[in-house]
DNA sequence: CACAGTAGGTAGACTTGTCTGTCTAGTCGA
DNA sequence: TCGACTAGACAGACAAGTCTACCTACTGTG
């Protein structure tokens, strides 16, 4: 852990790369993708171009990047909403709490991932990360649902489906209102629905704790 | 009814705003808002371009015209789905059915609304345009959910809430995938929860019958 | 310590093409 | 004659991506 050690190249600040990409985060997600030309992403990363087209090899390289950079942040934020405990309800109830954290930044505009998505041609790498991205969230209900019902794995597959449905299209119509009520009324669906599926505990606490 | 009364201007072909209209839709829904420029608009409809802004002041002004009509377009196809039945369910799974059938079309992409929100700006009016479309949809299933409870209008109201993001989240996700899976599924457990509503009839038919 | 090499960064001109929107002059059918 | 339509030029802004020439901070080696 000596001081030797730096992010390589930086002297001064953070590495171009990681300021071009914040900077596309912030203005793909804002104005989309297509209308979000590279000159603004490289005048507000304070960079010269040469500096994006050396890090990315085009523009939608870093449309990828961007892509990737969001799923690692939703999985970190989920992480830290995943306090240890007992009860998988509270794993399901932890990715319902992270899109409703997403929904309360302002400029909330829905899910950046699917936003992009609606912009990228069909036959499209990043169209596949999407996809992939929204799989593996449901795969993280799946989880935490087949802990609940050990003995019926089938009924938890369904269930997970039926709570990643609850939860994307409540993030949609949250997107389009641009609050997390929405959000806030799919959480309290599927904390109902998961008591209802083995109501064996004291019924759940309050909605959302902070 | 007299054969003198036709569209206005329609002499040997539909009018320049129809084809234009008709180009725009298809363009738009294939390859987006942004990234469709109005010459290849005009080009698709074998249309001047001034007869484009002699009809709509402003590519945006034909965005919202494309919005307007993908709505329009959506009730019709619906209002053919809804047969003449007592059972108010079947008016809930006509809904579904409605998006089923979008999703067999070829190049399917999810919903268009949806997807030309995604790229609208924040403040624009088509933005409002596409939610109140949203609402609408959740409106027409809450009256069949109330015809089925009509002693729990807040049990109804809540249900199809539900309902609502069962279908927006499964179309989400059949969109990212290219096919109608995920919607058939949204509509067993739609079919299975209006069952556990009111189990009162025999149980319902197959999935989606054309 | 000195110094040269190197990797990464900079500003900005530049090419080639497309964007929205306007304008003109002419065509065609009722 | 009138109204809708046509082809195409045009303006001015902006798109993605390339290229040059220069700069600066850190590196390893003698």
């Amino acid at each position: 852990m000596s001081e030797t050690k730096r992010a390589p190249g930086a002297g001064r600040r953070r590495p171009a790369r990681e300021r071009v990409l914040a900077a596309a985060a912030s203005r793909f997600y804002r104005d989309g993708v297509t209308a979000t030309g590279v000159d603004t992403i490289t005048a507000e990363a304070g960079v010269a171009k040469m500096s994006l087209y050396n890090n990315f090899s085009s523009k939608a390289e870093l449309v990828r990047g961007y892509l990737d950079l969001r799923h690692q942040e939703w999985l970190t934020r989920y992480r830290a909403r995943l306090r240890p405990t007992e009860d998988p309800r509270d794993g399901v109830l932890a990715v319902f709490d992270t899109y409703i954290d997403s929904a309360a930044e302002d400029g909330f505009r829905g899910c950046g991932l699917l936003n992009a998505a609606a912009e990228i041609p069909a036959g499209d790498e990043g169209r596949a990360l999407v996809r992939r991205h929204k799989e593996a969230v449901e795969d993280l209900i799946a989880g935490h649902v087949a802990a609940l019902l050990p003995e019926h794995p089938d009924t938890a597959r369904t269930t997970a489906e039926h709570l990643a449905f609850l939860l994307e299209g409540a993030m949609a119509r949250a997107g389009l209102e641009g609050d997390g009520d929405r959000l806030r009324h799919a959480r309290a669906m599927a904390a109902d629905l998961l008591n209802r599926l083995r109501p064996d505990r004291a019924p759940r606490e309050g909605p959302h704790p902070r």
